[in-house]
DNA sequence: CATGGGATTGACT
DNA sequence: GTCAATCCCATGC
C-alpha cells in the first residue's frame, strides 16, 4: 500500500483532452457541469446536461447505425449537432468508446463571455433567456448544424476546464426533459445553484 | 413515395 | 395551461 498525500487536490478530467470523453457517458455528463463552452468570442458555464446511451429508447443510436447517428457511434470527444423539431440545433458531446453511442447534450449555459453577440443572435435581452435551453444557447453562440462531427478538441467549437478557483458545483439529478421513451431514467444533471437552467427547474430534482 | 413524430421554443388563452 | 411552426429522418405501403 502506499501513502495517500494529506490534502491531495481534486484531480479533474481534462475536457481539452480526447480522454475526458472516453468514459462513461454519465460520468462526462456529470463533469462538464462548471466547464466553459466556447464558439468564437461567445462562451458560457455548462449547467444543465443530460446523458444519452444506445441501450435505452430515448438514445438517437438506438435504432442502430444510420446516417444521422453514425457520428453518436463514431469517436469520443466529437460534437453531435441535429435539428430537432424543423427548427433548432442541439449539440451534444460524443462519449464512450468508438463504436458504441453514446452523448451528452448541453442543456444550458450562463453567459460568460461575448454576451452582447448573444442577445444580438437570441434577439432577446435577459441573460437568463440567452442560453437557459438547448436550442436557445445554440442560437445564442451561433452554432449549426454545420458543426455537426467537428472535434471538440482542437475544433471551433471547445470545452475548457473549470478555474481551478472555483469550487466544485452542487449536482441534482433527475428525468431528461421532452422525452417519451425511456423517461424514468434520472439522466438529467444540473447545477443546484444556477439560475440559468432551463425548464422545469429542478426544486424536485435529487441532490448528490 | 407518403406519412408521422420529435432530446423545442415562443406566442397565446 | 395549450398549441403551431417547421424539416429531417425513419418507417411503411
Amino acid at each position: 500500500m502506499s501513502a495517500v498525500p494529506e490534502a491531495m487536490p481534486a484531480i479533474r478530467p481534462d475536457p481539452r483532452e480526447i480522454a475526458f470523453y472516453a468514459r462513461s457517458v454519465h460520468a462526462v455528463a456529470r463533469d462538464l457541469i462548471g466547464c466553459a463552452l466556447s464558439h468564437g468570442a461567445s462562451a458560457g458555464r455548462i449547467v444543465e446536461t443530460e446523458s444519452y446511451h444506445e441501450t435505452e429508447a430515448a438514445c438517437h443510436a438506438f435504432i442502430g447505425e444510420t446516417e444521422r447517428t453514425r457520428p453518436l457511434l463514431g469517436a469520443p470527444g466529437v460534437a453531435y449537432v441535429y435539428r430537432s423539431y424543423g427548427i433548432h440545433a442541439l449539440l451534444n458531446a460524443v462519449a464512450e468508446e468508438d463504436g458504441v453511442g453514446a452523448a451528452v447534450l448541453i442543456r444550458a449555459l450562463e453567459p460568460l463571455e461575448g454576451v452582447a453577440a448573444m442577445r444580438t443572435r437570441r434577439g432577446v435581452d435577459s441573460d437568463e433567456d440567452l442560453c437557459s435551453g438547448p436550442g436557445k444557447l445554440t442560437q445564442a453562440l451561433g452554432i449549426g448544424l454545420e458543426l455537426n462531427q467537428t472535434s471538440l478538441v482542437g475544433g471551433p467549437v471547445e470545452i475548457h476546464p473549470p478555474r481551478a478557483t472555483a469550487p466544485p458545483p452542487r449536482i441534482v439529478t433527475g428525468p431528461r426533459v421532452g422525452i417519451t421513451k425511456a423517461a424514468e431514467l434520472e439522466w438529467r444533471f444540473c447545477d443546484a445553484d444556477s439560475p440559468h437552467v432551463s425548464r422545469p427547474r429542478p426544486p424536485a430534482m435529487r441532490t448528490r
